[in-house]
RNA sequence: GGAUCGGUAGUUCAGUUGGUUAGAAUGCUGCCCUGUCACGGCAGAGGUCGCGGGUUCGAGUCCCGUCCGGUCCGCCA
């Protein structure tokens, strides 16, 4: 038996037992005559005492860092405890040692604050995850798997797996793609996600499924985005919108409950998503703080249902006084930064150039600064009177001692600047908590999205594209719109005119402090919607047939009403566990060009698997 | 596809207007130490300054290119 304990469990209360310890040396501390050594496993840190006969024989066998050790002894109460670390009020008097395996000097210190960069860390993954930090995220992670699959078990969902290699169609995001070797200039895609599987499965009358399953989009990276990530994927039959947002929002909490003890009792925030973007121009808007955005100007076509105050911005007809940036933009947002009034010139010019990198892509920032004494000051003084900032204020509701930021510019980059710079403000007050948990439902988004037309032999004329994808189902009220209507443009200049723009989709998002962790919607169950969807979407009846014949075919089989939705599991667990990155929440990850720097993949395959497949590689 | 920051000892970093022998911390090695737990003390080893080219009397430092890594935009139905 290599072992009787392990290195986080023996307490004052085991004193005298004999055990026998296996785990790592993390470090030895030598005095001369006797050694301590602390002794690490995945369950914590015993230390070891070595005295007499025994020290003396690490003389012949000394330990270093990473060794693998085993020893016998008794169990010991300190003379001096330790109260940082489980095992402290005991440590192993050590009567006979026996080193497993050697290690080499590992090249970053395997520690909670180690020093190894992240380079060095994802080479050297396996010692990576023998940190106490990398470990914790790790359970983390395998808690919300069990708390969702406790939960979905107990509501009679079936977990049933799904094919991973199916069939390329690049509807959404590239696929990665398998060349089948029995079928020679063949390929097999890996799914971006088992949308269609799980929709099968609900016309074959599994009417409640999950799966918590890897998913695959060769697309770029992110922090928070990999190549081949996880998903909690569920679908359900004989349900509307409101029984998928109960159903989802139960479990949600329900992983609060179980991994981070919180009792989210409350009920789930909801916002459409035209309200979204008009109060926080972001369809996944951080809730936890306010900073609403002050529409002050915007394009009444794109905002249909917002009416349009007189702004104080404006100046009477027959004023001399104008402020062109103003008055030629089609949007102008302000929002109100509270307690920032004292702001220095060096700080509003230090977010004018944030404001103005590429990235961001704004002309200019417009401050005005409420001061605590009632008096403005801001960077348009020339064009606007005391009077005029005090309206501006109380329409951008203003206190005093809070700073106004107003961009200007065209609607969509003014909105997601504006956006932008909320977060960034918000992240620079530190009103980003990552202990502070608030959840938001996104409702009723656009169904369609106007894209300018890749295709040069249509002229540049704009086409429809799928906002979430293409078996969401409309609003029911806007059914008849979509297929009552044809779905080209015209007029490309007026896309925003044509009947598609407005409907809006079944559609949903769960958000949790601003990043979107879940997404779903009623899917579309008749053949003749579908079809109506697809050739929308620019697919003439061959291509739907080719791409998707399966699915329009299983829909003339009795194909229930269904809906279901998906989180990124990946997402999800970094932001429980207060990180915006999801890299150290994954064993194995992937690096920012998509590289595994530990196995050195991809790499290129043998000229024998090239033969086989009958594949010549011919690079550009 | 684009923007931006970085690459100097095993590791994390500093390195001034271009100027003698490139530093610190930590890790590593050796010696000393009976109560440490970030142990302490003394001594020591350790560098193709990512790579290639250029400017210069002289380049870690300036310029161009390139490779690698981080973050972001585009992209991610």
């Amino acid at each position: 038996m290599y072992r009787t304990h392990t290195c986080g469990e023996l307490k004052i209360t085991d004193k005298n037992t004999n055990v026998t310890l296996a785990g790592w040396v993390q470090t030895v501390r030598k005095f001369g005559s006797i050694t301590f050594v602390d002794l690490r496993d995945r369950y914590g840190i015993t230390q070891l005492l070595f005295s007499e006969v025994l020290n003396e024989e690490l003389e012949t066998n000394p330990l270093g860092r990473e060794f693998v050790l085993q020893v016998k002894g008794t169990v010991n109460e300190r003379s001096n405890k330790n109260n940082n670390i489980q095992t402290g009020e005991i440590e192993i008097l050590v009567s006979a040692f026996k080193i497993l395996n050697k290690s080499e000097t590992p090249p970053f210190t395997i520690q909670d604050d180690t020093d190894g960069g992240d380079d060095i860390r994802m080479k050297y993954r396996f010692l990576d995850l023998r940190r106490n930090a990398v470990k914790k995220n790790l359970e983390l992670r395998y808690a919300v798997g069990r708390s969702a699959r406790n939960y979905l078990h107990e509501n009679n969902f079936l977990d049933i797996e799904t094919p991973f290699l199916i069939k390329s169609t690049p509807e959404g995001a590239r696929d990665f793609v398998v060349p089948s070797r029995m079928n020679p200039g063949q390929f097999y895609a890996l799914p971006q996600s088992p949308q269609t599987f799980k929709q099968l499965l609900m016309v074959s009358g599994y009417d409640r499924y999950y799966q918590i399953v890897k998913c695959f989009r060769d697309e770029d990276l992110r922090a928070d985005r990999q190549p081949e990530f996880t998903q909690i994927d569920c679908e359900m039959a004989f349900v509307e919108q409101e029984d998928i947002l109960n159903m989802f929002e139960s479990m949600i909490k329900r992983i609060f409950k179980d991994v981070k003890q919180i009792d989210y009792t409350e009920k789930v925030e909801r916002m459409t998503w035209e309200d979204a973007m008009w109060m926080y121009g972001n369809d996944k808007p951080d809730i936890r703080f306010g900073m609403q955005l002050t529409n002050f100007k915007f394009p009444q076509h794109t905002f249909p249902n917002k009416k349009m105050d007189p702004s104080p911005l404006s100046f009477g007809e027959e004023s001399e006084v104008r402020f062109p940036v103003f008055d030629e933009a089609e949007t102008v947002i302000a929002i109100a930064i509270p307690g920032c009034s004292e702001y220095t010139r060096k700080q509003t010019d230090e977010l004018t150039e944030w404001v103005k990198r590429p990235q961001i892509g704004m002309k200019g920032l417009v401050y005005i600064k409420c001061n605590t004494d009632g008096t403005f000051k801001s960077s348009v003084d020339k064009f606007y009177n005391e009077e005029k900032l005090m309206a501006i204020a109380a329409a951008a509701n203003a206190k005093a001692g809070d700073l106004i930021l107003i961009l200007a510019g065209a609607e969509e980059k003014t909105r997601k600047a504006t956006s932008d710079l909320r977060m960034y403000m918000a992240e620079r007050l530190e009103m980003r908590k990552p202990t502070e948990f608030k959840l938001l439902w996104v409702l009723d988004f656009p169904l369609f999205e106007y894209a300018e037309d890749d295709n040069p032999a249509s002229s540049g004329a704009g086409r429809w594209v799928a906002r979430h994808h293409p078996f969401t189902s409309p609003k029911p009220t806007h059914i008849s719109v979509m297929i009552n209507n044809d779905p080209v443009i015209k007029d490309a200049a007026n896309y925003l005119a044509h009947p598609y723009a407005g409907i809006k989709a079944n559609a949903y998002d769960l958000v949790l402090n601003g990043n979107e962790i879940g997404g779903g919607s009623i899917r579309i169950h008749q053949r003749e919607l579908q079809e109506k969807m697809f050739a929308a979407l620019g697919m003439d009846e061959t291509e739907q047939q080719h791409k998707f014949g399966f699915l329009l075919g299983a829909f003339e089989f009795g194909a229930p009403p269904h809906g279901g939705l998906a989180f990124g599991f990946d997402r999800l667990c970094a932001i429980l566990g207060g990180s915006e990155g999801i890299r150290d929440f994954i064993a194995f990850p992937k690096n920012n060009s998509g590289r595994d720097v530990m196995l050195d993949a991809p790499g290129t395959i043998d000229e024998k698997q090239f033969e086989e497949l009958q594949i010549k590689l011919d690079l550009k």
